[in-house]
DNA sequence: CGCCAACTTGATGGCTGTCAAGTCAGGTGG
DNA sequence: CCACCTGACTTGACAGCCATCAAGTTGGCG
């Protein structure tokens, strides 16, 4: 399937192509060679500073698909950065809803809702196999006790999470279901972007359902609108292959 | 109108009572002395951090019903904790639509969001008139270096705040109108029993068209769910003036 | 006393949910 | 290699919840 390979095409940033040599054995992999470091929590650190730093990745993990890599309830001690992969988080009511929370990809932080009540309070859950870097965050606290740069980050990290959410939030309040839907792949087509990515193939890693959860729709509604989406050619849609054929439409569509 | 008096009843808990006798010049408060300390930035200080910390509030500011504390796009540099008084927070999108993404009261925290792009995302809004502790971050950030207490309750209520946005993502992306408001009256009730009024009468500063942009809904259909409760008996309603007759039913509600 | 903002209530319509049937793609086993 | 099976997706018909539009009420304030 050529799919495969169109989703996962050449980093058109200079800049993240040069760091982006794989080491060979794949052993070691340290913050200062991740070509990802700018995005997740060693941004904006020194050269020197990244070296410290990097002993805070106290383990790499593999998760496969459909696996969790925390469930809500267990005990906090660990925020976890994606290394390679996809993940959902979501939150179940009493009542067995579940609520997508967010979704996550390359160099984007995991678990920080534990920080405040040492157990955490969501589910994450890896829409494919995926490799995160654990951060026992006794280490994080300690570390950015000592790097000036490292305790900037951390709090920039959590308040662009809260911007993040009152963006959902405006979202579900006061969007239609079409405005929501062009919201939700303009944002993933920018994140791709970011990473190296084309901004208009990409491959959806999550079900409608899933896309519905987070954004307050049921899976029909989000086909529809998939089809109408089509229809208007604003995109082409393969079941989980997306092209953005008109991204400036999109736009407006969003409005 | 003896509703003035009915919803600012005595403390019950002796504990908070013991310590709001109010100083009479009212000139120096300290936190050491501020009844919602424990609620504040300050939570789980013991006194001698307690003093040391005091000095991250760097002013007091009255801001008049109705006012703006400080507003999306200004450049930032300090939080805010409500001394007395209530606020909203909202967002404005490029259509100039608005979602109200929070209230808050005593002891809680305004303006959070700013600390990662260096200029604040959302609007604060006195819904009466109030007063805010000021708290330069680079203070916060400071003194949380020598206090590793302090550094604790900072992360704690940055990620709490996460914890509640996902709460409201979850009343937004999947609860009907009568659950969400449910939901919201007795979030409310909790709020101001931890701050010794009464859990079943309260006086509603914002209006139906705040509650509603912050519920998802329009203002109408606030006002609709109101007089449904009422006519079961959860509560009482005299335009802001709330009283949940039927607590356990309320939370039935909520399902 | 009168104005105005906030609120309530009614009538109607539309967006999205619900229920249902059918299609598609991938994986497994014969 | 193909048939089958299953989960994911699409599409249609219909209903219900909430939005919209509109009119009237209440209470606060000048």
């Amino acid at each position: 399937m050529q799919i495969a390979t169109v989703t996962k095409i050449a980093p058109r940033n200079a800049a993240i192509a040069r760091v982006m040599q794989p080491d060979p054995e794949c052993h070691r992999v340290t913050c200062s060679s991740c070509n990802l470091r700018e995005l997740c929590l060693t941004g904006g650190l020194c050269p020197a500073d990244l070296l410290r730093v990097e002993k805070i990745v106290h383990a790499r993990r593999r998760i496969k698909r459909g696996e969790v890599l925390f469930n809500a309830g267990e005990s906090f001690h660990s925020v976890y950065a994606v290394r390679t992969g996809f993940f959902k988080s979501s939150v179940i009511d009493n009542d067995g809803r579940e609520q997508v929370t967010g979704f996550f990809m390359g160099g984007e932080l995991l678990g920080m809702e534990g920080i405040g009540s040492g157990q955490v309070n969501a589910t994450a859950t890896a829409l494919e196999d995926s490799e995160v870097c654990v951060m026992p965050f006794s280490l994080i606290e300690e570390m950015s006790h000592e790097i000036r740069a490292l305790q900037r980050q951390l709090h920039a990290v959590l308040a662009r999470e809260i911007v993040r959410d009152h963006g959902v939030m405006m979202l579900l309040g006061s969007m239609r279901a079409e405005e929501r839907l062009a919201v939700f792949l303009l944002n993933l087509s920018q994140r791709f972007t970011a990473r190296g990515y084309s901004p208009s193939e990409f491959y959806l890693r999550m079900t409608r359902e899933e896309i519905g959860s987070y954004l307050g729709l049921k899976l029909e509604t989000v086909s529809r609108v998939f089809s109408r989406f089509q229809e208007q050619g604003l995109v082409a849609v393969q079941q989980k292959f997306i092209r953005i054929t008109d991204i400036p439409g999109l736009r407006k569509a969003m409005t």
